[in-house]
DNA sequence: ACCAGGCTTCTTTTT
DNA sequence: GAAGCCTGGT
């Protein structure tokens, strides 16, 4: 039996409600991973076998964290379980299925980039210039149709616009496309099994019945998509627990749908409604600070979160003069901290709104030698030198893929174009032959020098075919590379950076080695569409002692003693997109939210008043600066702020004004301190003359050569001084 | 087929 | 400021 004293009162309720739908609504900090693992155990104690229970996650991370919790709970290794995202699941459920719903079950993951070239190609052969249509908003709007289940048919209803039948087109021809390569996309993984659940009613009742229990955590971040899934497999059974927080709402520009969550109790008949309002993350301050932050949001379920702990330290607000500066200030706070609280590395995060602003904080921390961990930015499986060793070991489970087959035959650079592709892909057409077998033809359509480049790489792929199945996953992918002699083309390619491409390669032959010893399977299909699904956050390791660097996307669902959000400034964050549309606005307040409320202990909230960004600046404090209540922040009132430098008062009062500064103003300063082709003095660039001027008062711009580049300063910002 | 060099554009955020 | 695109030359 599962001991459920350790929970409160309404997460044991909420665990033991297990026959009709369970809403909990649980606030940052209150214990939902909590409800969610003792439920499962819960469940498995009460007989339910674990197969038949479906527990959906947000990331491959959280659900192997959850597993090994259930099993701890239990004290019994917990076998079978079905634990995953969605798009996890979705795939075991593809894998079973594929050949009874006319798929290929070594079917193939097409990334954003692979997406994004079929669609690429497409338009190309309509004579579609990118200005008309940018394969990129093409992908956006096929991504925003799936993630609300609608189908290439029916996007004209959906969408609007002149170009909707085009797209609807490209839509539908992508589609076909994807298929005869055997791939989907990641919204398909959840896309194809709906749509194939409702074509064969007889393999929705074996899942329907499979699942007795099913439980989602972070539901307030489901699409439409998602949803329609959820409810087809619970059925009647009514068997379901979702667990979410309106408040941490962020994924919306993925489809998230917050109806989700607030129609939940009319979706479901009978559902039980829980509430966890008690915080024990957070002191009293940072919830303060958190709950008067998102107050400004309408259209919030009534919730309030409290704690019974201390209030704690005030929210430390740093106000820098730059992006460098922001990042030395901030790790040497840090510094300070781990020696005045006995924090370790590990104990702080680092968050930032784009992943671009890592950069400034890699700097710093390599520098003075601290070791870091960066959750995101480029994942290591979407690297190119790890993207060309897969695309060779992607055509040989699926020798269809055109996507990987282009990839593969182009790299190395091997005198093989367009245009021999173009007709190597004719050829197959018409034989009704894979590409893969296209090439074992090469003499039937190639002569001469063609004829032997193709050869070269047809054996490349023949001589990794043969060993399949006798030798280990890496030792195949260590042969492609050698074959076709990948370190040589790096090191030709990339004289400067080649050592680290080729420890990649390695780590990538390292991790296939792991796989296989890990999961008994040779199924270089399996290792593939893992690896497809890996998060940025998937291989982080909380374990070892480093300084963590994140997204505050990435960051849901964490916590930390000590959290600095970065760059709460104009032009960053709300980010200026957001702007178009308060929705967006609320929902970076509430990505804000989920940064305050992942801290235990510290809060510290930083801006710069200058920032590089784009080749041009921005800065000065955020909207949401001035959303943090006097009395929780370490300077008490705006008034004290305003008196300790007089360039504050500037950026805080312009931080309580809802308008977008950065437009230029036609004035200039015609007469004042500045003159074009004078000299000043620049604290980052050094010594530089003036070439152009505008705006007036507090806006004057100036335009600056330094050196021989030329850089756009607000004049009040740069602290500048006469040469 | 491939390359260099100049040009534009920018995708926040991620499974 | 970097990455990707196109163009024209080899």
């Amino acid at each position: 039996m599962v001991d459920l004293n350790a929970l409160n009162s309404s997460q044991r309720e909420s665990v033991e409600h297990i026959e009709y739908p369970t809403l909990v609504l649980a606030g940052a900090g209150s214990g939902k991973t909590r409800v969610l693992t003792y439920k499962i155990a819960y469940l498995v104690s009460r007989g339910i076998k674990p197969w038949q229970i479906l527990a959906v996650t947000f990331t491959n991370k959280a659900a192997r964290e959850m597993a090994s919790r259930v099993e701890h709970l239990l004290h019994i290794p917990v076998q079978n379980l079905w634990i995953g995202t969605f798009h996890g699941i979705c795939v075991r459920i593809l894998r079973r299925e594929a050949e009874n719903w006319g798929f290929r079950r070594d079917f193939t993951i097409y990334d954003e980039d692979d997406s994004i070239s079929v669609i690429k190609k497409d338009l190309k052969s309509r004579g579609i210039p990118k200005e008309q249509l940018s394969p990129y908003r093409v992908k956006n709007i096929i991504r925003n149709a799936k993630n609300n289940f609608v189908s290439p048919d029916k996007l004209t209803e959906f969408a609007y616009g002149h170009d909707v039948k085009l797209i609807s087109e490209v839509y539908k021809r992508y589609m076909e496309r994807l298929h005869a390569a055997g791939a989907f996309d990641f919204d398909d993984l959840l896309v194809r099994p709906l749509e194939m659940f409702g074509k064969y009613p007889e393999s929705l009742k074996k899942w329907k019945e499979k699942f007795s229990h099913i439980l989602v955590d972070e539901y307030q971040d489901t699409n439409r998509t998602q949803y329609l899934l959820v409810k087809l497999l619970v059925g009647k059974s009514g068997n379901i627990t979702v667990v979410g927080d309106d408040d941490q709402s962020i994924y919306s520009w993925r489809g998230a749908d917050l109806k989700n969550i607030l129609g939940f109790e009319s979706d479901f008949k009978r559902v039980k409604t829980f509430r966890l309002e008690e915080n024990y993350r957070s002191t009293g301050n940072i919830l303060m600070a958190a709950n008067s932050v998102v107050e400004n949001n309408k259209g919030r379920m009534s919730k309030r979160l409290w704690t019974d702990r201390p209030d704690g330290d005030k929210v430390k607000l740093l106000e820098c003069l730059s992006d460098q500066d922001e990042a030395e200030r901030v790790v040497s706070t840090i510094e300070k901290e781990s020696t005045k609280y006995g924090f370790k590395l590990r104990d702080f995060v680092v968050l930032y709104r784009t992943n671009a602003q890592s950069r400034s904080f890699e700097d710093v921390l390599r520098r003075k030698g601290i070791p870091y961990a960066i959750v995101g930015g480029v994942r290591f499986y979407e690297r190119m030198e790890i993207k060309d060793i897969l695309a060779y070991l992607r055509i040989l489970t699926n020798p269809n893929d055109i996507v990987s087959f282009i990839r593969a035959i182009t790299t190395p650079k091997r005198g093989i174009g367009p245009k021999t592709i173009e007709v190597i892909e004719k050829f197959a057409g018409e034989k009704k032959i894979s590409l893969f077998d296209a090439l074992n033809r090469a003499d039937e359509i190639f002569s001469g020098e063609i004829l032997s480049k193709v050869k070269e790489f047809n054996n490349i792929l023949q001589s990794a075919l043969k060993m399949r199945g006798e030798y280990g996953l890496d030792k195949i992918a260590q042969e492609i590379a050698e074959k076709a002699d990948y370190a040589k083309y790096l090191k030709n390619e990339y004289p400067d950076n080649f050592e680290e491409r080729v420890d990649n390669i390695n780590e990538l032959i390292t991790a296939m080695g792991e796989f296989e010893n890990m999961t008994d399977e040779d199924d270089l299909s399996t290792f593939l569409s893992e690896v497809s699904l890996v998060a940025g956050i998937d291989s982080w390791d909380d374990e070892y002692d480093a300084l963590t660097l994140m997204t505050l996307h990435s960051a849901k669902g964490l916590e930390f003693p000590s959290v600095f959000i970065t760059g709460v400034e104009r032009g960053l964050f709300p980010h200026p997109r957001a702007f178009d549309n308060n929705l967006d606005i609320e929902e970076e307040r509430r990505l804000f939210y989920v940064g305050i409320t992942r801290a235990e202990e510290r809060v510290h909230v930083s801006y710069a008043l200058q920032r590089a960004r784009h080749g041009s600046y921005s800065g000065g404090a955020s909207m949401f600066v001035s959303e943090l209540p006097c009395n929780v922040l370490d300077i008490e009132t705006p008034e004290q702020l305003y008196a300790k430098i007089p360039v504050r008062k500037q950026s805080i009062r312009r931080a309580m004004e809802f308008e977008d500064y950065s437009q230029e103003l036609p004035d200039s300063d015609e007469g004042g301190q500045y003159r074009v082709g004078s000299y000043i003095r620049h604290p980052v660039f050094g010594r530089g003359k003036i070439t152009a001027c505008s705006g007036s008062g507090d806006r004057i711009k100036l335009t600056i050569l330094f050196g021989n580049k030329e850089k756009k300063i607000l004049a009040k910002y740069g602290k500048l001084t006469h040469a």
